[in-house]
DNA sequence: ATGACGGCTATCAGCCGA
């Protein structure tokens, strides 16, 4: 299975280059972040049309996420269990929840799109709100791997945090002033590798950015962030064979100011066309 | 060249993003 996620900031926006790349690039499974629109308003048709299925949640013109999948998606789930809600005026557990997070069963991978919460600014119910979304993450890994510990499953999408220094390039992200390079950001974020997952990117390509801002020549300079992951769980890590940012697609016209990463997953010998030798 | 932000809508202004 190769298995891609994307922030394509809009997906109408750019619908040829997303279907374009996912053919090109033999995609069987691509998550999708900030679609920017409900599920009525998804280009369905193109994607179909290039032997995809797929599944979108979106509630207005904000966030929203996305499926798509050459094998049908089975056991689609909307927001994980825990996930909080977020809105101005409400306070913890009475905000409505938002379209970040679409699951759905794919060749017997639970698989997670994930659009975590920006946060703002550090002293904004916005940054608290992030915290929250990562801590109930944690806790929806952590009970899910302790009734299945060989699950493949595998949270992909836009984390929001450059988990080390060397993820951030960008002169204007300065820790103890900007989110998502905060201490308590990337704690959080390192909390998913103990509760039993791994970033199954960084040893194959440990350096490399995967979002660069459209403002200052952040892509020219090559002052970017490194914020897009594919986390996977021992049984889905394991079955990891390859991997690539696939970096080209921020150039050309009407990127998106993220970058498609991409997995290469070997989990289903029963799939394997050509007969194992023995000898 | 990879070139100075770009989506969205309650649209021509303001919000959001990282």
């Amino acid at each position: 299975m190769r298995l891609a996620t994307w922030n394509v900031n809009s997906i109408r926006a750019r619908v040829d280059r997303i279907v374009s790349f996912a053919e090109r690039e033999h995609i069987d499974v691509l998550a999708m972040q900030e679609i920017k629109c409900k599920p009525e308003q998804f280009p369905y048709a193109r994607f179909e049309e290039a032997g995809y299925h797929v599944e979108a949640h979106g509630l207005d013109q904000w966030n929203g996420v996305a499926i798509a999948s050459r094998e049908p998606l089975e056991d689609v789930q909307y927001s994980f269990p825990g996930m909080p809600g977020f809105k101005k005026g409400h306070t913890g557990d009475d905000a409505p929840l938002e379209a970040r997070a679409i699951s759905a069963l794919v060749d017997g991978v639970r698989v997670w799109s994930l659009y975590v919460p920006n946060g703002r600014g550090l002293d904004d119910p916005h940054f608290a709100y992030k915290l929250r979304f990562f801590e109930a993450l944690r806790g929806y890994t952590a009970s899910t791997l302790a009734g299945d510990p060989d699950l493949p499953l595998a949270l992909v999408g836009d984390f929001n945090v450059a988990p080390f220094d060397s993820d951030n390039g960008d002169p204007s992200i300065v820790e103890g002033v900007s989110t998502h390079v905060s201490p308590a950001e990337r704690a959080a974020f390192h909390a998913l590798e103990e509760a039993g997952l791994q970033d199954v990117v960084r040893p194959l390509i440990p350096t490399g950015y995967t979002y660069w801002d459209y403002k200052q020549l952040r892509f020219p300079r090559d002052e970017g962030l490194r914020i897009d992951f594919v986390l996977g769980s021992r049984a889905f890590a394991d079955a990891v064979a390859g991997a690539s940012i696939a970096r080209e697609e921020r150039k050309g016209d009407g990127p998106s100011d993220h970058v498609p990463v991409v997995v290469d997953v070997d989990l289903s010998p029963e799939d394997d066309d050509v007969p194992m030798i023995f000898g």
